[in-house]
RNA sequence: GCGCGCGUGGCGGAAUUGGCAGACGCGCCAGACUUAGGAUCUGGUCCCGGAAGGGGUGGAGGUUCGAGUCCUCUCGCGCGCACCA
């Protein structure tokens, strides 16, 4: 028979798509090899370490329970969990799960005790808008999905430890989700002590004299309340949104047009933990980046309060004061009662320079100091303003607008009477919804009043003697700020706030205060796929509704079965629908909200801890060994912390100030109530970049430039899918997909292949899964390594490739610099491939650096080079992981550039201990570089031992 | 507008504290093996130039013996926030 007769009736081996390696071998069997073995099952303290599992057998733990002590420091290495959408895995879900899994891996062979979860986040909208369309449970679909992620998950040989998966979706899941919240219902924030604490802990002021006060008071105080406020309403997606939900007017999810309404909402007390949110980001190390979106976000700004009386219009003395000067006595006076305007400003030393107040058009004293001729002109312009939406608010905002109310203010530092206008440009849902304008230092206020023509006078002098002071919103120093009681003039800007609200606080006229821009975050959703409210309402005597906690033990509470998943024609919530659920026979009804789908992403870090635990959210010990410091052996410092928590986290910047900051919310409620150990849940955290398709553009089916990963999976197997992901740049960086690319790190893995497999043994293992294509791994099995690998001792200088290589795959890997460690592998195999002789030892010690890489061709070469010594391979996962010794990597003689003015002129062979005299002689000898330096004076010889040496000459 | 980040071959990217720019991969060119090659192996590949040599990291200056790296200005791109007083 024709030994290429075989290949010509395949169509794959005949046009070219010969398989590099038998990939589609290799890898079901490592995978099922992991699954029987529970390769990667982590273990908490406590458990149980089965006799011959290889994490026991590592660290001497096999067959008995293993105390925190005892067991080796813990690395805890966390993806953000997906949402198992329809449409299944995408190429940017695995780049994140991809670098993961090698540090997972790698740290293993460190020694760490490696716990590596997934899990799914499987509320929301999609599942629900399909119910509602078909009637399909959102479970099944749900489930559905889950599966098919999974699959594609597992296809990609992570190594998860499945046994801690979870399912937000899942009663044993969500019935902690809303556990957690009853502990947010059932705390208040203690300013004094700065801590959650429980509500039993709040004490009430005397005039709280019955229980309908005591129950006001304390449901005012609690971190989850209920709260009348306007919402944003999507009437698309049926349901109100949080503030972070809502972009430029639209919903975040579907682009869909949202309205301000007036509802009643569930909302959690996150601006109690503003400050500390915003402090410790200092104890984390998160990218500035990510770090600065959550500043933004959280938006502190120091200034002060400050209250401008109102000049009635009756008030005597107080008309036009050209050069009149008004007493503080004649203020005070003023401020008697309740007519004043407070204020805030971040520059309370411009004072002096306030010419007119601006008020928010919703401002509750509008009416009150609106002057009846200009009553009209103030109704049309608020309604104007009410008729807009928020987008047109922002967007049009090139154009300031605004009218006259026909009211004076009295500016307390120098007894001014400034006119107060409203205008939609300041908002009442920031500060105190009004402000000073002081349009020589502020742009806004600068731009409002050169378009209505109000004075601009300057109090700020630049420091650079030519600026224009117009406009001018830098520090500077104080100018014109001289008042009868009060001057600054000429103090720098630092200075002249702390003056100014000094003496402010004296008069009691205004106080230093902080803002923030965040606001408390609202909590419940008019949906039916997320985890129900564990809360009745019941009436009081008066018939005033009022709303209390399920006790624990009704937990879970689960959603009640429908027909019809869409909102009642009243525009209630779906829950509504279920009448036999929402009322009790004792007369309370249930809350019909549900849980927004952060719910349960907020906490999941935990669960994985103690995934299977049913008494209880998370165990105390698992908790401390895995997201604590109290294990003594643990190597990880943080300076500023005094809890690490998790170690690694990796997801995409669209989590970057919403998941991250509502679980660093929940995480600090659950500290301070003493059910965590750590202030923060991540302790570092990276975000992967963007991949793009080959166009450069962002992923989208409607380009039509998506890549399936499922497809480059059967072409090229899952070891090449994730070198290519790791391989196309650094982890942070957005990068485009390019399917050539992936042949490149297949070509490479071919060639790690043949350095262990002959050809003419690749080509009788081809020929025989041709003939008989049943018996593939059974042929696998049989296959032996090349002659040329042999257990003989390495000679000096593939040893020094081999170190060379660990130095640079260990410094990379604990770099996250991925790219480069394929890198230096590649050259390794290069050089590797050239040589006759293949010393067994050596290659085996590579293979342990590709594992992480590319694990299941590290796992078949590993078995097959312990095979041909008759042994049984150790498990490559718990293999120490190779250390390089830097005496191998020394040379003798090293080359050294000689540069003559910054130019390289010449080489040089010096020996490597020479001293910089020996390297100076060598250099100024060498025959080029003599040539260069004819007719040239030697002004400065620079010798950089080891790297170079530079004749400066002219 | 403000804040953050980034500009290096035809392409993705290397160059860890200022020290031989372009590692590695893709693509391309040539060769070997071959009935064949979209397999594999070998060599080449920043630009100009036959060579010697010269130029070169978005642009313009500067510091330095020496700059992709540091400083100033400027242009371009990406991301975030967007009237937050």
């Amino acid at each position: 028979m024709h030994p290429d007769l075989g290949f010509a009736h395949s169509s794959r081996l005949m046009s070219g798509m010969r398989r590099q390696y038998p990939f589609h071998l290799i890898e079901p069997k490592s995978q099922s090899r992991w699954e029987a073995e529970q390769t990667f099952r982590a273990f908490n303290p406590g458990d149980e370490v089965p006799a011959e599992h290889p994490f026991g057998k590592r660290h001497d733990l096999g067959g008995r329970q293993a105390t925190a002590a005892e067991l080796p420091p813990k690395y805890y290495i966390l993806d953000m969990f997906p949402y198992p959408s329809g449409a299944g895995l995408h190429v940017g879900h695995p780049e994140g799960y991809t670098a993961t899994d090698i540090l997972a891996r790698y740290q293993r062979a460190r020694g760490r005790h490696v716990l590596h979860p997934m899990g799914w986040d499987a509320f929301g909208l999609p599942a629900e808008q399909y119910a509602i369309q078909t009637g399909q449970h959102p479970r099944l679909t749900t489930e559905a999905n889950i599966a098919t992620f999974k699959r594609q998950i597992q296809s990609l040989g992570f190594s998860y430890d499945w046994s801690r998966e979870v399912n937000t979706t899942d009663p044993d899941y969500f019935r902690w989700t809303q556990w957690i919240f009853l502990k947010l219902y059932n705390s208040w924030f203690n300013p004094a002590t700065n801590r959650a604490e429980p509500i039993e802990t709040l004490t009430y002021p005397n005039d709280c004299d019955t229980e309908s006060k005591r129950r006001a008071h304390r449901d005012g105080k609690r971190l989850a309340y209920v709260s009348e406020a306007p919402v944003w309403w999507c009437e698309a997606l049926g349901t109100v949104l949080a503030n972070e939900e809502v972009i430029d007017g639209r919903s975040e999810r579907g682009n869909h047009p949202v309205v301000r309404k007036p509802m009643r909402q569930w909302m959690l007390r996150i601006t109690a933990y503003a400050e500390r949110l915003l402090a410790d980001l200092d104890t984390i190390d998160w990218s500035d980046s990510l770090k600065e979106m959550q500043r933004n976000w959280i938006g502190r700004s120091e200034g002060a309060e400050v209250d401008f009386a109102i000049a009635r219009p009756t008030a005597a003395g107080l008309t036009e004061s050209a050069g009149d000067p008004v007493t503080a006595a004649c203020l005070a006076e003023q401020l008697t009662g309740t007519d004043k305007i407070r204020v805030f400003t971040t520059r309370p030393d411009t004072l002096f320079g306030a010419t007119y107040m601006v008020l928010a058009p919703e401002h509750p004293w509008v009416d009150a100091i609106t002057t009846a001729e200009q009553r009209a002109t103030v109704e049309a312009y608020r309604t104007e303003v009410a008729k807009k939406s928020d987008l047109e608010r922002t967007e049009l905002a090139k154009e300031k607008t605004g009218v006259f109310t026909g009211g004076y203010a009295i500016n307390p530092v120098n007894g001014e009477r400034i006119p107060i206008w409203i205008a939609d440009y300041v908002l009442i849902s920031y500060g105190t919804g009004a402000i000073m304008a002081v349009p020589a230092h502020d742009t806004r206020d600068f731009e409002f009043a050169t378009k209505f023509e109000l004075p601009i006078v300057q109090v700020v002098q630049p420091p650079v003697e030519q600026a224009d002071w117009r406009g001018f919103t830098g520090d500077g120093t104080s100018v014109n700020s001289t008042g009868p009681e009060v001057s600054i003039t000429g103090l720098p800007t630092s200075e002249a706030k702390s003056k100014i609200i000094a003496w402010l606080e004296e008069q009691g006229l205004g106080q230093k205060t902080i803002n923030y821009k965040l606001r408390d975050w609202l909590f419940s959703r008019q949906r039916y796929w997320g985890e129900p409210f564990p809360i009745l309402w019941r009436k009081d005597e008066d018939g005033v509704p009022y709303h209390e906690a399920l006790p624990e033990s009704a937990l879970p509470l689960l959603p009640p079965a429908l027909d019809d998943y869409k909102p009642t024609s009243d525009g209630q919530p779906p829950l509504a629908r279920a009448q036999e659920w929402l009322n009790l026979p004792d007369g309370a009804t249930r809350e019909t909200n549900t849980m927004p789908q952060w719910a349960g992403s907020c906490w999941y870090y935990l669960r994985y801890l103690d995934a299977a635990n049913s008494g209880c959210f998370v165990d105390g010990d698992a908790e401390q060994y895995w997201m604590g410091v109290s294990n003594p052996k643990s190597e990880i410092r943080n300076p500023k912390s005094a809890a690490p928590g998790v170690d690694l986290y990796v997801g995409g910047t669209e989590h970057a100030v919403l998941h991250l900051l509502y679980a660093r919310f929940w995480h600090k409620v659950l500290f301070d109530l003493g059910h965590v150990s750590t202030a923060e849940p991540f302790y570092k955290l990276v975000n992967q970049g963007l991949i793009m398709g080959e166009d450069g553009q962002k992923m989208s089916k409607s380009r039509g430039n998506v890549v399936n990963p499922d497809e480059i999976l059967a072409e090229y197997g899952a070891d090449a899918f994730r070198l290519y992901e790791m391989f196309m740049g650094p982890l942070q960086d957005s990068k485009p997909w390019n399917t050539k690319g992936v042949e490149g790190v297949y070509r490479f893995l071919g060639r790690v292949w043949r350095l262990f497999i002959d050809e003419a043994g690749e080509k009788d293992f081809e020929q025989r899964c041709m003939a008989q294509p049943g018996e593939e791994a059974s042929f696998l099995a049989e296959l032996k390594p090349a002659p040329r690998v042999q257990e003989v001792a390495p000679t000096a200088a593939q040893l020094k490739g081999l170190h060379a290589c660990i130095k640079k795959v260990t410094e990379d890997l604990d770099g996250m610099r991925f790219n480069t460690a394929i890198s230096a592998m590649m050259v390794f195999v290069n050089e590797a491939g050239k040589w006759e002789i293949r010393p067994a030892g050596l290659l085996r010690t590579f293979l342990q650096l590709l594992a992480p890489l590319a694990p299941h061709l590290a796992e078949e070469l590993w078995a097959k080079l312990h095979e041909h010594l008759a042994q049984v391979a150790p498990s490559l996962s718990y293999a120490p992981w190779p250390a390089f010794d830097p005496a191998l990597l020394v040379e003798d003689e090293i080359e050294l550039p000689v540069m003559i003015n910054g130019k390289v002129r010449d080489h040089i062979r010096v020996p490597a201990d020479a001293d910089n005299d020996a390297v100076q002689a060598a250099a100024l000898a060498a025959e080029r570089a003599k040539s260069f330096l004819e007719g040239k004076t030697i002004k400065k010889v620079i010798v950089v031992p080891g790297k170079l040496v530079n004749i400066a000459a002219g």
